[in-house]
DNA sequence: ATTATCTATAGATCTATAGATAATGC
DNA sequence: ATTATCTATAGATCTATAGATAATGC
């Protein structure tokens, strides 16, 4: 391990290949996955664009290795919370948390690889297996919302789609908080999901607190 | 104007330049405005690439002609709606219910050039005048919410993000809707939106009552 | 005569490889 | 000796133009 491989950033060292990925991840979300090209990510780290390679053998791993962080847990956490034996809502929000604290927290900007820009790329194409995945369990628990009289009674797909829309609405608002102009917070972009999609928002207290327990902060 | 110029879609006459128009805004919002080249667009419409180019004197101008088929009236409404007299609430429902019917009802998929990915890139950069017109015109009725009570008391920013982001969210739904997988309704759409802003959600059919004035359905 | 298409292709840009050069650790 | 960078460039793809050919309306 050289030290000319590490830069300070925020008063850590972080090396060329986190760096790549760090300012890949600013871009696509910024410019989308085809609109970034290897140059650009180069350039935005201070090196020439061939010397990408010498990090990640093509520009399609370095969005794999990005989505991996983003979806690796996804699925895990939310398999573990849609089995949980509590009402809809309870899960909704202790999925919605969970994914948003993960996203808040990360040291990349994810929301552009999440985006059907690069899922129905050819380089993404194969995320289209996990990402289905992801839609039936949370298909699972709109659906549950619904049945129980707990969520409104609307078309499943709408509300799931919503629903899905606005987690991604949430991860959008990272993009903009390096520039401190807006208050990133988990919890309240939870709030707004559920008070959209409940019937009786004025229980979300209730279901806040319910959901608690199934909160496992990210081990990362 | 030539008769094989013409091709029946849905038992229209739809002309090579509409069809150009409709085949492109699909791909974009399926791919991204980066993602589809004028080789894909000219393929789904069953011409040569550069045929095209008769049409249209760039690609910049077919993104041209479709943003502002999207954002062409959405000013003047925005404008009107959000200097009318009534609670912040009111005035949010009207606009996101004018917004959702403009593009339910429009003849192309709008989502993909209303994204960071299109109006970041250079063809697209001046339209963020615009964009930031719309954004402070959001911005005040949010404001005014939140000042009156009505809306939950949280940061300016992220409500009125949220908000777009779910705009945007139901303008997705749109792709889906051609496999009628999901039911489109401009109404369920801003109740969703008004939901996760209002702090007393019980109020809402009030506010869509007295925002039933403020919609003008569009000339098109 | 006008309008709409086609083939061929120039010029720009993008990804990735080859191979030289420089910097580090042992 | 290994790791990380560089320059040069091949090959693919993308936008747009030039100019020929075909289809239509008058």
């Amino acid at each position: 391990m050289t030290i000319t491989e590490q830069v300070r950033v925020e008063n850590k060292l972080v090396s060329t290949r986190e760096r790549i990925l760090r300012e890949a991840s600013i871009l696509i979300a910024q410019h989308g996955y085809n609109g970034t090209s290897t140059r650009d990510i180069a350039s935005a780290v201070g090196i020439r664009q061939p010397s990408l390679f010498h990090h990640f053998k093509n520009k399609a791993a370095i969005a794999e290795e990005l989505l991996e962080f983003a979806w690796g847990t996804t699925l895990t956490q939310l398999r573990r919370i849609a089995l949980a034996d509590e009402p809809g809502a309870v899960r909704l929000y202790a999925f919605c948390r969970w994914a948003m604290v993960h996203v808040v927290t990360s040291p990349y900007q994810l929301v552009g690889l999440m985006d059907y820009e690069f899922l129905n790329s050819p380089d993404g194409l194969h995320w289209n297996v996990r990402f289905d995945s992801i839609t039936q369990y949370m298909r699972q628990i709109v659906t549950d919302g619904v049945n129980s009289g707990d969520f409104v009674d609307e078309d499943i797909e709408f509300l799931r789609l919503m629903v899905v829309g606005s987690l991604n609405a949430h991860h959008r608002l990272k993009t903009m908080a390096p520039s401190n102009t807006v208050e990133l917070d988990a919890e309240k972009g939870a709030d707004y999901i559920l008070r959209g999609i409940m019937r009786r928002p004025e229980d979300l207290e209730k279901v806040r607190k319910d959901a608690d327990y199934l909160y496992e902060p990210n081990p990362s």
